[in-house]
RNA sequence: GGAGGGGUACCAAAGCGGUCAAAUGGGGCGGGCUGUAAACCCGUUGACUUCGGUCUUCGAAGGUUCGAAUCCUUCCCCCUCCA
């Protein structure tokens, strides 16, 4: 099969929907293209549900096309009603400005910047929403939207049917999307806009009013929404969101997510979030135990978005922790002043001090349930006292919850 | 605008004067089995406690009562039907 993005775009298993899939292949194989996706700035990082686009732009760079990255300064402060049951919350401006910069830096660490023809377009929505003006766009842009068909898309037609409110804001956020990609047409000749399956619509929208001001013909590729062999949306757990950002997740937690992938999902996985060959990978699946894949896929994810001594590292600690059962070092340290413990202190107290529980009653639940150990050592008693003696030498000591969650606390 | 129905814990949903920190299911957490998987089984699921209890919680604010998630008043929100 010929090597082009697009095909192995459809062999990774991103390919939902293409306005014209010859006709891009076939624009693609000619000339070299810039392409974006949009990414909404609610939040101060993007997570695992972002993965797979963030992917998309990686191997566009891959093919030698150029990514365009939007984030949608401008379209956060409206709010996407795709997908979503209910008005989200808004955002102030500020707060969006401070997430974009943090979104940046996350982009930065997928995306390379070397060669000036691939490197990443960073665009904000804001700069050109922000200044339109109301009467000319009605007239240029809302001349082309007929509510009749705005009326059967999916983000609208949902939201009536379940009688949910739908602001006239969020209702207009379709229309400023198909403006994004066609200021990114005419700014940039940015001829393909990718995004989520929900996003579809969405984009278009955005050919269809490219071709109707410009008569130039853009394109639209979707990917598949991911679910977990579990049902599950991919990205969040009930332990919250899997972000990309170290400060909100750190590297041996992102590890770690990816270790505990569902045996039905870790060659899906390793095809949509590594690097590494489709030939490759339908290799190692006959090949190698299902455990090794996994820790694979872990090193892999990591090693991409944290480096590789992070991942190594993440490695070495769990086979500590969970082979060894020692203390490896990159297992969350939970500091407590000298003076807690001199004269003792209550366990209760000090599994509330490794944030493993929130409450003493918790800490009382994991003890009745054999869930709490100290240094591997079940505690069976919630009246035990903890002081120095139960520190190493190091003046570390380890809190276990479950057979997962430890922390070491350290005397400082 | 008129007539009804409803808002209960993370979610869904029972309760409709005391025995209600509130049935049941889902989810979560823990244990068992395993492989840091899935499935299955078991336990647990408001806070504090000197383990006697105490405090906060059934849309919001008031009221009746010895006692309210349960009754009354006002307000807010949602749903169904009619105009």
């Amino acid at each position: 099969m010929e090597n082009s993005y697009l095909t192995e775009f459809r062999s990774r298993g991103y390919f939902n929907q293409c306005t014209d899939e010859t006709a891009l292949s076939d624009l693609m194989s000619k000339t070299k293209i810039k392409a974006y996706i949009g990414f909404d700035c609610t939040a101060p990082s993007l997570h695992v549900g972002s993965l797979m686009q963030i992917m998309c732009l990686r191997l566009l760079q891959k093919y030698g096309h150029q990514p365009i990255v939007l984030l949608g300064g401008g379209t956060t402060l409206i709010g996407d009603p795709s997908g979503k049951e209910e008005t989200r919350k808004i955002l102030d401006k500020k707060e969006i400005d401070k997430n974009i910069k943090s979104i940046e830096n996350v982009f930065k660490i997928f995306l390379k910047s070397k060669s000036s023809k691939t490197k990443p377009i960073f665009v904000n929505n804001y700069s050109w929403l922000s200044k339109l003006n109301y009467i000319n766009f009605l007239r240029e842009i809302g001349k082309h939207f007929t509510i009749n068909k705005m009326l059967t898309f999916d983000s609208v037609k949902l939201r009536l049917e379940r009688e949910q409110s739908l602001s006239y804001m969020e209702f207009n956020y379709m229309m400023l999307q198909a403006y994004d990609f066609y200021e990114l047409h005419k700014r940039q000749k940015c001829v393909l806009q990718i995004g989520g399956s929900d996003q579809w619509g969405n984009i278009v929208n955005g050919t269809d009013l490219i071709k109707r001001k410009n008569n130039k013909q853009a394109y639209g590729l979707t990917t598949p929404l991911i679910t977990l062999s579990s049902g599950a949306k991919m990205g969040k757990t009930e332990k919250g969101a899997i972000w990309l950002n170290k400060k909100m997740l750190s590297p041996y937690d992102y590890w770690q997510f990816w270790r505990n992938t569902d045996d039905k999902d870790v060659v899906n996985f390793l095809k949509l979030f590594t690097d590494l060959d489709i030939e490759k990978i339908n290799n190692l699946k006959n090949n190698h135990n299902i455990n090794d894949l996994k820790i694979l896929l872990a090193n892999e994810a990591t090693t991409m978005l944290h480096g590789s001594k992070a991942a190594k590292d993440s490695e070495s600690t769990a086979q500590k922790t969970f082979g060894d059962k020692s203390i490896g070092k990159n297992l969350p340290i939970v500091k407590i002043k000298k003076n807690l413990i001199s004269n003792g202190v209550n366990i209760l107290d000090i599994v509330l001090q490794s944030k493993l529980a929130n409450s003493k009653g918790e800490v009382r639940r994991m003890i009745k349930n054999n869930g709490l150990k100290i240094n591997n050592e079940l505690i069976t008693d919630e009246s035990k006292i903890i002081d120095q003696n139960n520190f190493d030498n190091e003046n570390k000591m380890k809190v276990s919850h479950g057979k997962k969650q430890h922390v070491i606390l350290k005397i400082i």
